[in-house]
RNA sequence: GGCGGCUUGGCCAAGUGGUAAGGCGACGGCCUGCAAAGCCGUUAUUCUCCAGUUCGAAUCUGGAAGCCGCCUCCA
């Protein structure tokens, strides 16, 4: 089984063959830094940070861009709303979003380029499109790449220019040769970020960076480019008429979009005032059990957030590290176990355009067999079903390496599962240790009355006790 | 108006021609003083509806209904 990539422009999934053996070139598009990052952000970045994982896994080399969009007029507007400065706004969010990637155990990319910092590359490549007659400055005004100089324009997203009624959405600016024409370059107005140019002062226009920036890092042609649905257009079409404008090269080759996030059947949406930002996600759930939620659904469908999925989610991660920690409690160890069969499901799964719904069943049923397996033992485990059981959870922790999960020893996961469980209430970890010892002298005289109150006490508080062999512990419910 | 997507058990969700993964929940059992946790078992003769192709369809074709996204520098 080798890896299949469903691919937007051609709508169908193909086999996935590098332009350079065991190299893979991905670019993906990273946020506009003028607020804060929401949930939304946190699909993109997780769904192509597991791909990029997948890809490195599958034994490529991979480089990954992913760009900071740091001049924009949104970042304009913000900072003239903050009288602050335009690059203050965008490194405040800059350092927010690597903070909260972070957190969410995502991985750096290999690249992160910023536009500021690549103007050169940005005219040097609007001059070549204006060389190669595909862009034309208006003077006084912006530089337009010429949509009719590219009869390729619509392939990505299956549109036909001819059909874009002109000024059906946008006022039809009457310094462009059709109306379809986008902005390369812009002129400043006073007081905005300006850069020398030979059109004059101004600033790039969003598109442009890149199919600069992509191509300063991967080349011409590369492999793979990422990103939300809505930018399939038309920012993507845009990148391709661009970059293929400029060289006469396929752009890219495998074109993969990610379903948005709704929240509670809604879309997010100023206007519903359900802006659901990742910091806040973050105070509520554990990063991990954000993480399985977001993969938890195939990349490209919608996903729903919500508290209900939120909370099958953490009794799913609560199992999962439950079975790792009894494992490890038998005595089972993981480094260096070779890979089970349980292992060859998930690559299949993942190897399917990155199933991670399909691969999340793996870890589920990984877990069945090891459980049912301890259960079977008696007091001592038998060095057979010592190595079966190390297998299966080599197996699963090295599935988590991949979803980015399951990074934690149990015991450390549970014992934050209680602290941020404890706090806002009135009762602490001592406290309920007393409270427990209590109950384990009532229960040793028999007074099975007294023990059930305290148990009753504690549970409506939340808290449940186990009374296992080894005497009573007890978690957050 | 143009383009695209979705509709699977109580809920979430895989599954693109071969006879319905997985999770959550629920119920019964084992275990337990009773519970909890864990395990075992049960929980869709059926995949929005209608028609068609086929030996065979949730999966392909045509049609209907409902929902959703993009066409606004929103991931």
């Amino acid at each position: 089984m080798s890896l299949r990539i469903y691919n937007t422009q051609t709508r169908n999934k193909e086999a996935f063959v590098p332009l350079e053996e065991n190299k893979v070139k991905m670019y993906v598009c990273g946020p506009t830094v003028y607020d804060t990052s929401h949930i939304g952000h946190a699909r993109s970045v997780v769904v192509f940070d597991v791909v990029f994982r997948w890809l490195r896994h599958s034994g490529y080399e991979v480089c990954y861009v992913r760009n900071f969009t740091d001049v924009d007029d949104k970042i304009i507007n913000r900072a003239n709303e903050l009288g602050q400065d335009p690059k203050q706004i965008s490194e405040r969010y800059i350092n927010e979003f690597h903070n909260e990637m972070d957190a969410l155990n995502v991985l750096r990319p290999t690249i992160e380029p910023k536009a500021t910092e690549h103007i050169q590359e940005i005219i040097d490549f609007i001059q070549r499109l204006i060389d190669k007659g595909k862009a034309y400055h208006v003077p006084g005004s912006d530089v337009f790449f010429s949509i009719n100089s590219f009869d390729e324009y619509g392939k990505l997203s299956g549109r036909n220019p001819d059909d874009m009624v002109p000024g059906s959405r946008i006022a039809v600016d009457d310094k462009k040769r059709d109306p379809k024409d986008f902005t390369l370059w812009k002129p400043a107005k006073p007081g905005e970020p300006a850069w020398p140019s030979p059109w004059g002062d101004g600033r790039p226009g969003w598109h442009i960076e890149c199919s600069a920036m992509s191509y300063k890092y991967l080349g011409e042609s590369f492999d793979i480019h990422g990103g939300g649905k809505d930018l399939i257009f038309p920012h993507h079409e845009n990148e391709i008429a661009q970059s293929e404008a400029a060289f006469g090269k396929t752009f890219v080759r495998y074109w993969i979009h990610n379903g948005f996030v709704d929240i509670n059947n809604e879309k997010m949406s100023k206007s519903l005032g359900n802006f659901t930002m990742i910091k806040d996600v973050l105070k509520d759930y554990h990063p991990e059990v954000i993480r399985m939620f977001l993969l938890s659904k195939h990349y490209r469908s919608p996903i729903d957030y919500n508290d209900t999925s939120m909370d099958e989610v953490i009794s799913g991660l609560d199992r999962l590290y439950a079975f790792v920690e009894r494992a490890q409690d038998a005595g089972a160890t993981v480094s260096g176990i070779a890979p089970g069969k349980e292992w060859a499901s998930f690559e299949d799964a993942m190897d399917d355009d990155f199933n991670t719904a399909r691969a999340m069943a793996t870890l589920f049923d990984t877990v069945k067999t090891g459980n049912r397996i301890l259960d079977q033992q008696g007091e001592t485990v038998t060095p057979e079903t010592l190595s079966t059981v190390s297998t299966l959870c080599a197996d699963l922790k090295r599935m988590g390496g991949i979803l980015g999960i399951l990074s934690q020893e149990p015991q450390d996961y549970f014992r934050a599962k209680k602290e941020s469980g404890l706090a806002g209430k009135d009762l602490d970890g001592d406290a309920i240790e007393i409270l427990i010892q209590e109950r384990v002298a009532a229960r040793q005289s028999k007074n099975f009355a007294r023990a059930d109150e305290i148990r009753a006490e504690l549970e409506a508080m939340n808290i449940v006790l186990e009374d296992g062999p080894d005497g009573t512990t007890w978690k957050i419910g």
